[in-house]
DNA sequence: GGCCCCTTGTGAAAAGATTCACGAGCGAGG
DNA sequence: CCTCGCTCGTGAATCTTTTCACAAGGGGCC
């Protein structure tokens, strides 16, 4: 396990959520050439990705449903509870509030900020929205999310890092500057949308996603 | 202009914001060093991403920050506007009906339709939800936005297909399938927050964005 | 002009990611 | 026990992306 890429782990969500639909229809095992066709990739790739964390699977058979669903739920750290919180009462605050989701895959949200007076004290998926300026490592946050207009998204990443999060994910278009120590993710929904932008302009054979993994040369 | 990577599209959306924060600096001209630094890459992928579509800079100059500006407007394909529906009034569809960065980069979200009755009939910024059996071909959307449950999430994509849309934005956290010739993207949050538990989990030097140490402001 | 310090654009090299191809393990059936 | 059909794990080969390094200008100054 020597290097593992933003790539593989991201593979590891999509194996982990498609073990888990498996799961439901009852097998017990699956080969990596079947786990492949439901992600659109090669077996050669999944079983790569898994063998760069152990040896998962058995010869033959191919690998057991609910086991390795165990080890990519350790891997991936989701055999605990994480603490976050959200800056940003407004639409994606919100929606994030709302979303149950998360709550299920090991993500409590346990406090909101916001740095508007009017929002402060309404309640909001059950919480009570707080004062930005009372963001401190108080709370014990390890993960911070910055659903703030992007202006304030620096200012706040400062306060966050300042809180002791280890982890950042940003909602806000633009990269920020976070110490080395700290994770960064960025969802950039108008990147998205540029990127489909760009592809429905230039449309040829437009999806850039799925593989064919039937090549030959 | 032989083969464009998925990735360089993407940086070109970064490139374009960071023009817009230079060009409200009033800088005239700027070098893919500078570009480069604001990005956390090398001014020679700059320069690489770039010279991929064509010349835009001068030699001792840099970029003209207005005239690079509009060139990579016109091949994001922002130079017009895109007629777009969202399906799912949810959290997320509520989010991104409520958030003014899309019609300013020219996505006009124009219709709203969802599948739950209780929905149906109620205003969403401004739109009209309409029951999703009505999604058709006759209102001409280009793009379509799934957010709905992941459950649905196929079905509303084959619906949104057959209405005719070349691109598909699709927030459900599962891989659709789409005819070749429709332009697919998929924002998964919640493989977002599963990069971040592992790379709190895994935490050595967390942060796989190449980037300079040191503070922020 | 001559000189100096910039910067781009781009082949070539390096690094990284994916796919191929095959040895070896497994279970079933005779 | 032996063979057959299936599948994993993995080095090697291939393909892709990024970085390096430098020739070819550009502008300003004397």
């Amino acid at each position: 396990m020597s290097r593992i890429s933003e790539a593989t782990v991201r593979r590891l969500s999509h194996y982990y959520r498609v073990l888990e639909e498996v799961a439901a229809e009852g097998k017990r095992m699956i080969s990596s050439h079947l786990l492949a066709e439901r992600e659109g990739i090669t077996s050669a790739q999944v079983r790569k990705d898994l063998s760069s964390f152990g040896s998962f699977g058995r010869r033959g058979l191919g690998y057991h449903v609910e086991h390795l669903r165990g080890e990519i739920r350790a891997l991936l750290g989701l055999d605990r509870r994480w603490r976050a919180c959200v800056v940003g009462a407004g639409h994606i605050g919100t929606a994030l509030l709302g979303y149950r989701g998360f709550s299920d895959q090991g993500f409590d949200i346990v406090a909101v900020f916001d740095a508007d007076a009017e929002r402060v004290g309404r309640t909001l998926g059950g919480l009570v929205v707080r004062p930005v300026a009372q963001l401190s490592a108080r709370d014990g946050f390890e993960i911070g999310v910055i659903a703030t207009p992007v202006r304030a998204a620096q200012e706040v990443a400062d306060a966050l890092v300042a809180a002791g999060v280890s982890g950042i994910l940003n909602f806000a278009p633009r990269k920020l500057r976070v110490p080395e120590s700290v994770a960064l993710r960025t969802v950039d929904m108008t990147m998205e949308f540029e990127s489909l932008s760009y592809a429905l302009t230039h449309a040829r054979a437009a999806s850039p996603r799925r593989r064919r993994p039937r090549a030959a040369r």
